[in-house]
DNA sequence: AATGAATGAGCGTTCATTCAT
DNA sequence: TATGAATGAACGCTCATTCAT
């Protein structure tokens, strides 16, 4: 048993016909994600998250049968939070520069929080050992690109799809990467607004240089 | 249960005076990490790491009297030989920027193998629910920016300290950030290399534009 | 939990009074039966019924409150069923031998049926273990050797009451045994006729040979 | 899950390296009978096991790392033990006849045991729902059926091999049909030998009547 | 150095049952 | 009637650990 496993069937509706159970299935995945961030997914246990939302563990099961199941159910809504996060951010309505940087302070910040810190490594050990996980991840980033892309696209028409994909995989990559660092509690916090003005020169600079990127001569 | 403890007593030397034993704890250690890889540290068990390594749990036991003790020689393992294998990087006699080009292109393909893939998301993970594991993450990736900063130097000698730091800090989240993206077995593995050509032209340019990088006019 | 326990109350009448619940309780009880065959009385779980019959857990406990009363429904309907069938053996008009023969192969070829080879194993087990399953076996048996005595008795009326009722013991008790050897999917299946014509001789010279029966000299 | 599984590899030899752990291996085997034949298959757990042979379930899972492999266990041992009695009653040196009556008589009486009587039916209901145990199952009837067949051929040579196999079979079904009849605490127990005494006669005939059976004449 | 014996805690899961809706 | 909510106990099993051999 190597952890989650792939889903059968998509479980769109919560569990919870009756208006207590629906709200006690959300308390359930929210005790699921502060178990799941205290305690790290190797000490996920069903019982702990029951503990954290107040409830006995065989009701638990009442609402999600499985512990993949309730694994699941919480990486669809915690990714379906992100993505909805990320949506708002692209509505507003800046000039190009301005609605990059924004997207790009908004995400650089976010990883100061506790949640974002130790969530997302989690679900990187995670896709790495479940391919339904991946597939998880895998669809969350695509749309974190896409949404990247149109902002590089507006700053720099000229640039070509492909490339467009890869600076945006560059920035989307490189912001995630600080999470280990700038994140809340780590030892470069206090110095993310620097970093973030780093970053953000670096990642303007590389939309701007055009389609084939010339390194300023020495 | 809550994982990795801190270390009581700093075990300088392996156990085992033999030449025997001594390869006897390595091999455990070897099956550690190859376990870890395999089955993710939430499926990381001494009777798991005892089969790989061919003997019995009560003889692991006896070389690495607790789980602890084990977890923390693996850490310690791992990180000096990556430390090692850093030193080496610097001590081409290139000039300052194909030395910079050199770094950046031996860590970011170091990504691809499937140990660095796997290994570094559980270490960041783990880091998140432990304190001695983070003590040994930050002192390996401040040796890691320590020579990122000398190469950077050499390049622009101009750059302050903390800023050299930094800038130091953002290369190395940035190329750390590819693990799940370019890494073993990851979607975007066949486009590591024009990645790693917009990121070394990102960096290149972050390096030179001195010590307050002003983002290009529009 | 010891398994099935002593009925408190004679259940005569199946809950619901409705024709609608009438059918379902039959449904269940249909359903239990086929569990039963299926997955053993070790696997035997209200659950499973309950899927097997179409309707959720809790309203099958509204129709039988607890396992045990649903346990002893089934059997109760089982034995039933099974009693009416050896009537209406009894019922046909023939000569005496060829009755003998008849209930003989009936019940015989009966046990080629999946659900006469799996349930009833089933049944001495549990009465093993359960008084009230043990009264309702002998009252079963009890019923099939009145049926087989009286057929005895009419093919040789000079047997005294007991040697009848050893005798009937003797041929239901052998009939019985086969289960486990000519039954549905054993291994002397194809071989149940001849097993039949062995088994009927042989009952034959038994009930003829008298009240002493005197074992041909050698 | 359906109980008992499949076995993959053949432990001829039972745990217990040491000689502490070799007579606790078999008291843990004295237990899972004492238990199966006192609770029944299905309340049959590792906890009342551990609980009757005087240790801790832990510790028991150290000998049988499985429930199925505990159940194997005892069958293989109670099996073994059961064809080791059938051959040591053929081992007698009496005339054809009365070697007959003597391995009838032991049958018989045999099932009078309460090990015996409780502990078959288990069996019969577990190998309708587990091919393994109907295999063991069908190797121990089939040495049964030899050693009756090797008997009947001794009175009556002039058998041939496939009428020889029949008789065996339906003398063997019909002894274990006796079972829940006249077994240990069955209500015909006290005619127990009456019986035997038809049973003999009625086997004695079959086994003398020739080739074809023939049924005397009304 | 190596292995087995033994323990106690905890795991995910299943279950019969009770109660409210 | 019918269903969901909730409970508590027990299940087989895995685990890190200690101790004796």
């Amino acid at each position: 048993m190597s952890g989650v496993q792939e889903r059968q069937t998509a479980p769109k509706t919560l569990p919870g016909t009756y208006a207590k159970g629906r709200t006690r299935a959300e308390d359930v995945l929210d005790a699921a994600v502060a178990v799941l961030i205290k305690h790290g997914y190797h000490n996920f246990t069903l019982r702990r998250v029951a503990d954290e939302a107040g409830l006995r563990l065989g009701n638990l099961q009442h609402y999600f049968p499985s512990k993949d199941a309730l694994v699941q159910a919480m990486l669809d809504r915690v990714i379906d939070t992100y993505l909805a996060r990320l949506g708002r951010i692209q509505s507003s309505g800046l000039d190009p520069e301005d609605q990059f940087r924004k997207i790009i302070e908004t995400l650089f910040l976010d990883l100061n929080t506790r949640r974002t810190t130790v969530f997302f490594p989690e679900l990187w050990s995670l896709a790495n050992h479940n391919r339904q996980v991946a597939a998880y991840m895998e669809r969350m980033y695509g749309r974190y690109r896409e949404l990247l892309g149109a902002s590089i696209t507006r700053i720099n028409p000229a640039l070509g799809e492909k490339q467009v994909r890869q600076i945006a995989l560059f920035i989307s990559a490189s912001i995630e990467g600080h999470t280990m660092f700038v994140g809340h509690g780590k030892p470069w916090r206090a110095q993310t607004e620097e970093v973030l003005g780093l970053a953000t020169a670096s990642f303007l600079w590389l939309v701007r240089s055009g389609e084939t990127p010339v390194v300023p001569e020495k």
